[in-house]
DNA sequence: CTTTAACTGCAATTTAATTGCATATCCTAT
DNA sequence: ATAGGATATGCAATTAAATTGCAGTTAAAG
């Protein structure tokens, strides 16, 4: 994979370019270590999220169940990662807009969870203004849509 | 508590009426044993969602443990109950609108998850449409908002 | 190079959820 | 009212997910 600094003019619509991950552990003070790097690349790859149980199946021989539950918290905990949990309460991880692309600090956007495929896109659809009743003040919206994925569309499982 | 037909002129905003225990049994032929009505009478108690934990605290002294994971189950397959993830993965289950109320069926409203009591509120805010991007089509929505809720902004714990 | 603070891996533990099976309960037809 | 069959419940055992403590290792600052 060769990492950018500058927005991917990508076929795929929705996708945000990634850092190099040594930079994002340093923007957050974090060390710099084989096992997080490999988190980061493993979660930039598909540009979709991925759940934990994906993760240590594919990096279990390299890093320890224990230490990936670390390092996706730590992720998450400095705002690197979002964590979106799917209808089965499994934790997916993605890297979203507000660190992925500088231009898109902070800005809630849409989820996808493909209810054929089961993965998860995060997608560059805001969520809409809601007003909530009285007494209640919302400080972050999360909303996730669920259905057939471009993919899925295109050649059904 | 007292059972009506008729939707309640409560005080309580966004706050839907109940119909008996029984008879929701009834509608849905299933079979009518006191576990399943105590299991109804404690998730409607409160007009909030209700966590599987919370669940059990109160009922475990009366339901097993896998007896409740059976109710709960049949009643999300039968559309009696909603169940909403929160943030940490755990099911939390509400008697919703399209079962609540004959006359909002099937209506995908926010559900409002409050971050200093956990409760989770079904709010009568429907969720707006939201244009999906080519190849993605959604078939149903789920949109939580997380903030304080009205009880927590009055007398804050 | 040395030293310290932080991270990783292992073992053990806690918590959550599922399965199989024997018993009990509901409900229909008589 | 009750007998019989289908379904639900409770218990025990199992599987799976997540957390904690601690010893050993590694990163990076001086």
């Amino acid at each position: 994979m060769r990492w950018t600094t500058h927005r991917l003019h990508s076929a795929q619509p929705n996708r945000y370019k990634m850092k190099d991950p040594v930079n994002i552990l340093k923007e957050h003070d974090l060390k710099h270590t084989k096992q997080r790097v490999r988190v980061l690349e493993e979660i930039a790859l598909d540009h979709v999220a991925i759940s934990q149980p994906e993760l240590e199946k594919k990096l279990g021989k390299e890093i320890d169940r224990v230490t990936l539950y670390r390092i996706l918290n730590t992720y998450e905990d400095k705002g690197i990662l979002h964590r979106i949990m799917d209808m089965n309460g499994t934790a997916n991880y993605a890297i979203c807009s507000s660190s992925c692309s500088e231009h898109h600090h902070h800005d809630e956007h849409v989820h996808f969870n493909c209810t054929s495929c089961f993965k998860i896109y995060c997608l560059e659809v805001n969520i809409p203004k809601m007003k909530m009743p009285a007494g209640f003040t919302a400080k972050t919206m999360n909303t996730t849509a669920y259905g057939i994925c471009e993919k899925c569309n295109g050649n059904p499982n």
